[in-house]
DNA sequence: ACCTGAACACCGTTCAAGT
DNA sequence: ACCTGAACACCGTTCAAGT
């Protein structure tokens, strides 16, 4: 009869696969930022050694590379998808500031990497993904009329309002408004600025 | 004769004060940000011994929590009093935008303690500084002729905008506007879709 | 091909012993 | 009062030995 896998014996165990390893480092990640993909706690939950590790990645940045490249991919275009059927171009400016982790949920990966902005590691990959996004949100404010130049200024206005949005969420939650009236209110002003004809 | 002071010999070196670990720390963390707060390095640089550092802080946590607050207390005035003196409100505003970090200098401490915003120890000293700052934007907008709330709402939006700007200049410098004419156009934009009456 | 277990380096923390 | 130096724990990394 085939031996049960358990996790006491070599034999009898599943053996790991490098994307396990990434799992557990975005799931870290999440859970206490790019500091907690520690390789010997990551060994621990996966019931193996640190030995089995170093087989599937040469080191920890390597580790953090793979997980953050699996992020990037899969990531990347969550936002855009969700607002983007929207046809009114300034109903999907309101989306975008209604969607976007602002709101109170948000992929806490991205709230951890924002945290961790400065990294050498994490820094590219914010990079190519604020310029997908800050690209993307220029193409709004040219559908609504803008010229090019002019369009590309409000969006990175835009974007930069929403890093610093997320940013005074997780540390300074309390400064921004605190009942749905306020937030309402706060939305509005946003769009009505932002929307102030040349 | 009297021993000439030297590293090698505990009789004839100074002795530290907790301020020396403080300034250390604080250089540790512009250099390095708050992982480089680290003892053992630290004594090696103030040649002195970890168990030097045990007798002045309680442990690693203590010195960030007395560096923090030392930080605390000097910076929170110094943007303020820098542009406080002009006074036309307009034009504050607008030098806000210029003195302030997002310019390209900034205090390297402030921008290491904006990368790890949403470490404990850190978020606390953020929540005071930057309501703070808040506070006076909002001062700006109400003697731009705004009323209360609605002044609330564009200091909100403009401190947002500058710590996420903060935020791209040290991730993503580049999708910033590169040239000085395109910068004084961005902060055209800035300032004149911000000044719209409601 | 994949894993274990022991070993070493680095840093946080403790503490007995020194001045 | 302030410091040293040895000790221990924790985690990153290496590697010889196992299956």
């Amino acid at each position: 009869m085939p031996r049960a896998a358990t996790n006491k014996s070599h034999a009898g165990r599943e053996r790991l696969t490098a994307q396990a390893w990434v799992d557990a480092a975005l799931a870290a990640i999440a859970e206490g930022g790019l500091a907690a993909v520690a390789v010997e706690p990551l060994a621990a939950r996966l019931g193996t050694t640190k030995g089995s590790f170093y087989w599937h990645f040469s080191n920890r940045a390597a580790l953090i590379d793979a997980a953050l490249q699996h992020w990037e991919e899969r990531n990347t275009e969550q936002v855009i998808t969700t607002v983007d059927p929207e046809p009114d171009p300034e109903r999907r400016l309101r989306d975008l500031f209604k969607t976007v982790p602002a709101a109170g949920g948000g992929d806490p990966v991205e709230v951890a990497l924002l945290a961790t902005a400065g990294h050498p590691q994490v820094a590219p990959v914010l990079r190519r993904v604020t310029e997908r996004r800050v690209d993307y949100v220029t193409d709004v404010f040219t559908d609504i009329g803008f010229p090019r130049d002019e369009a590309r200024r409000r969006g990175l206005l835009v974007y930069t309002a929403h890093l610093g949005q997320t940013q005074l969420l997780h540390a300074v939650p309390y400064v921004l408004p605190a009942t749905e009236a306020d937030r309402r209110r706060y939305l509005d002003t946003l769009v009505h600025t932002l929307l102030r004809p040349e």
